[in-house]
DNA sequence: CAGCATCCACGAAGATACTG
DNA sequence: CAGTATCTTCGTGGATGCTG
């Protein structure tokens, strides 16, 4: 999950804003394509992360909601921004005073 | 950090097992090859994850070992652990169950 | 509106050969 | 032993066009 760019960022609209229409979270992130957001949905969906509501109406209207088991993944967002919060002007401090060679 | 394949692996390894030479990481890591192992400590030594200590002999010794810095993601390795042993037989199931079109 | 199909760009990673 | 250099492979992600 973490290492496919776009997961957390949608996993992280549904959480923090409720069910929502495809469109609504394309204006929420505005730079992912529509393919890539398809994509992650599908994912999430497989996984039992979101559910996805089909609406048999003109024009479409599908929604998406995160599931009990995305709610257990707070912690984990919980202790990441805890620790970024904490310690990344370290890592920048490293970055700085590197002088090394250069990392790929 | 996470987004880059073996980032986790090498720190775990260092972590876990303190003091380490360029080659005992390859032995505990036997998939990875010298090229990606080095991209990886160049990394983490330039965010100040770990430090690199090189003895001038014949034949060359190299030594890694963890920082504070990286000491203090311990927490987010534990949240993420537990979340997965708690959780990811949930997310086995929903594959299992899934039904929808695959995932590319 | 909510997508799918297609093609393309890019970077991480792998394979292999070589070296101080 | 601990790398470096070079080439190739692979998969994510981006751009564009089309459709029920």
């Amino acid at each position: 999950m973490i290492y496919s760019k776009w997961t957390s960022p949608v996993l992280w609209c549904l959480l923090h804003d409720g069910r929502l229409r495809f469109g609504e979270l394309r204006v929420r992130l505005p730079r992912v394509t529509a393919k890539m957001l398809t994509q992650r949905l599908r994912q999430l969906e497989r996984d039992g992360f979101v559910t996805r509501t089909h609406f048999d109406e003109v024009p479409p209207r599908v929604e998406y909601e995160a599931t009990d088991l995305a709610r257990s993944l707070a912690p984990v967002f919980t202790t990441l921004g805890e620790w970024s919060r904490r310690h990344f002007a370290e890592v920048e401090a490293a970055r700085a005073a590197y002088k090394g060679p250069l990392v790929s």
